[in-house]
DNA sequence: TAGTCATATGGTAGTTACTTCCAAATTCGT
DNA sequence: ACGAATTTGGAAGTAACTACCATATGACTA
């Protein structure tokens, strides 16, 4: 490796670093673009080379960890099992997120209280969605191939949510992989259960 | 109904059309806020009162519709058959939006070029989903509530955005109750049918 | 009808995210 | 060490959004 490469991922780490220190901090909106870069020591131009927005400093961690597993589903081979190979997909991200727990608790921190900042974070998330669909839909044989294709791929991506949701809130981190472990029941026995009445 | 509130309902739709105009002949990015403020007659502080930022032009319509068909749900008594409610609730959402599909066409087309404006809108599905997981939760009864709350609330939504979008990318619009029926046939019959390997 | 009160309006000034462009600096291959 | 390619930083500009205030307009009362 170069020492050019060397430097980039320096300075991007460096910008990344400081920004999510900036905002945990003194909150999203009260950091300055011109603050984060001040802080890693790089012109304002050099950090828009890097982050094309100010949300992509909060959210690039979650995309990484999202569509990394994506790019992951996508070289398995044609007839693989499916519900073993969305197992899998959860797995990957979950393994990934788990990296960096407080990256990811900030990150829902954060987007809790900033409007923006959770708009491109649901965006991140229904792009994946759409583009697991495709992937699915090619994949599928039967009637309504588009159509279960879609609903497979929002019920993968709703099982992701609910479980990271429940490990923010949940300190306690043992639960995690039960809860990962029952939701991936069911990709595997059939369905969502139908809802019961409150008795 | 006093002069008052006519003259306020009467600016917000004049400048709402007048920025749909302008979005759909120039593009979101090309339309400024003060272009939209001149062409409605109004001074941009004024802009600003009713819409706060320059995506709920876009998504008031949207949003509305689902809010509206959300806030039904809430009144009903709590004893309602659930599938009956989520069906009622999808097919409420529907009817609205099917009041005016020109602008239903022009969400997603410019939802489709601007990064803002889909995030946007992811956001507000987003945030219609958990507020539909926590109504459903509090109807729910038996073991973990809140694992299926959230997974109906989902694939509730997802059966809204997948009717919606195959009605938007067929201007025939007969297909579209079909496809409702169908997705609805999904909740009353207890789950997503599991997926099918290629043959 | 006149007076006053509450509310809606529009303009001004300022902040900040983001873009475009260019000159200087740094790294790489020969 | 020299020239080519790439990275950097700064300067100037656009436009979304905020805070604030003076003015105008509809609503209520004597």
């Amino acid at each position: 490796m170069g020492l050019r490469e060397l430097k980039r991922e320096r300075t991007r780490r460096q910008i990344s670093d400081k920004a999510f220190e900036l905002f945990t901090d003194h909150g999203f909106a009260r950091t300055t673009v011109e603050q984060i870069a001040a802080a890693a020591e790089v012109g304002p131009s050099t950090l828009y080379r890097y982050f094309p927005t100010k949300e992509t400093l909060v959210l690039e961690f979650v995309e990484d960890s999202l569509f990394g597993a994506l790019d992951w589903f996508r070289e398995q081979p044609a007839d693989l099992d499916l519900p073993d190979g969305l197992q899998s997909v959860i797995e990957r991200v979950l393994d990934q997120l788990e990296r960096n727990p407080d990256r990811v608790r900030t990150v829902y921190e954060l987007a809790g209280k900033t409007p923006s900042v959770s708009a491109h974070l649901a965006e991140a998330i229904w792009r994946w969605r759409n583009e697991l669909t495709v992937e699915l839909a090619g994949r599928l044989a039967g009637d309504s191939v588009e159509f279960t294709a879609a609903l497979t791929a929002g019920t993968t991506m709703n099982i992701i949510e609910i479980v990271v949701q429940t490990w923010v809130d949940n300190p306690d981190g043992t639960q995690v992989k039960d809860l990962a472990h029952e939701a991936m029941g069911l990709l595997r026995g059939g369905g969502i259960p139908l809802p019961t009445v409150q008795a």
